[in-house]
DNA sequence: GTCTATAACGAGATAGAC
DNA sequence: GTCTATCTCGTTATAGAC
């Protein structure tokens, strides 16, 4: 009996990721506003109504297909980021800002589907949160390493910033100073304007060599956030450089 | 028989005016993927056939649909900018930046078919380069004033950027040194990061008081690209402070 | 209980004959 | 330019196999 009920697990994950698969490769050839059950069940052979046993609706497959993508990117730069745990703030910073646009290039439909356009008439839950934080929590790690140990400039708070950004540092990371804080999450948008950009097209005939223009960009990101080299800790606020 | 043409011409801009904006409405209601000719039609009460003699293509109506909506933004950026001509160039900055912000507030899903993920099976053509160039533009002149003025800082570029850096440089500004062009096409994506990632609900529970962070980010990019205060000109480098 | 299949709903798109 | 027959879609109800 455990073994049969064994088997009908088995069964259900390999159909969920089935769906999963063939719903991912709709996403690339018509876009996730285009997404269909019966389409995807067409595909499969399956009847549509069949699919409703493993997502209770299509705005489900979605969420699944969010979360997927999420932790796909928050797997590569996690593991990105273990393998140079040992190195400074500064390596480490960069390691994860190229490993989210290596993610993000070798998954352009999944990135647009994350980071991109709403989908029309679709809202996240929150479900989708603890995956969406991945990267940003990795981030955080990073400063707060570095804050640790000294490698951290502080750069001051313009008056009508104080409150919100006292409040963003209690929510994110009490342990941080508020201006360390706003630096942070500004980067964060800032590095995925960068990604954007190159994936969205915008950056044609403008930027042609775009590796070294992405390592260049977010370690002067890394150095907004205060991570500067360890000979700069002391005169903390210089300008990067090689 | 010139008043009969100038009727004629008249009523063809009415109507295409009226398509583009049901067009418009469409794209706020189901998204560009979903954008049909048809459907604009019908709310128009026209057959969809007639539509083809305004635009020749659902890709065309698309591109109209996108040239209109840079040049909005473009003109929102410009006029606003012309107001503080005479201020210095951080402010000039800063204000151009807000504009684009408030455009893109107001125009939430004209931002995202510009800035957004690419519509599936449509690729912009070459018309739309100089609408789209607007806003950038307008942010080399205001970086070119300012390295007039020696309000530029400069910092340097690491070995593998330099010549990817000066082909930038010849392209987009021939007068700016290479490292102040990477910073401001860097600085240009990453505008656009903070005002996709509030637009499209990735600072929901993140940043509450949006507007003074959103300053407070572009003014760090301001002094990214060199605009530093004028009192610091001199010892260009230093952190910006209210 | 778990799954798939049939059939149907209401809504909307689409192609072609007229 | 109009009409109609035939597609699509998400979703539900129901029945039967395992």
């Amino acid at each position: 009996m455990s073994t049969a009920q064994g088997a009908r697990a088995r069964a259900r994950i390999e159909v969920t990721a089935a769906i999963k698969d063939e719903a991912r490769r709709q996403l690339a050839a018509e876009g996730a506003a285009k997404l269909s059950l019966r389409a995807v069940a067409r595909e499969l052979g399956m009847v549509s109504s069949a699919l409703y046993r493993y997502f209770p609706s299509r705005d489900d497959l979605l969420t699944a297909l969010i979360i997927d993508a999420y932790d796909s990117l928050g797997e590569e730069a996690e593991s990105a980021h273990a393998e140079v745990a040992a190195a400074g703030p500064r390596e480490r910073w960069i390691t994860v800002c190229v490993a989210a646009r290596r993610w993000a290039l070798a998954h352009p439909h999944e990135y647009a589907l994350i980071y991109g356009s709403p989908v029309p008439g679709y809202t996240a839950p929150q479900e989708t949160v603890p995956a969406a934080s991945r990267v940003g929590v990795l981030l955080i790690g990073v400063v707060r390493d570095a804050y640790g140990g000294k490698g951290v400039a502080r750069t001051p708070l313009p008056a009508e910033m104080k409150t919100e950004a006292q409040r963003m540092s209690a929510e994110l990371a009490p342990d941080l100073p508020p201006e360390v804080i706003v630096a942070l999450v500004a980067s964060w948008a800032q590095l995925y304007g960068l990604i954007g950009f190159e994936l969205f097209g915008q950056f044609n005939r403008v930027v042609e060599d775009r590796e070294p223009f992405f390592r260049h960009a977010v370690g002067r990101l890394a150095h907004d956030v205060g991570l500067v080299y360890p000979e700069q800790a002391a005169t903390a606020g210089g300008p990067p450089s090689p």
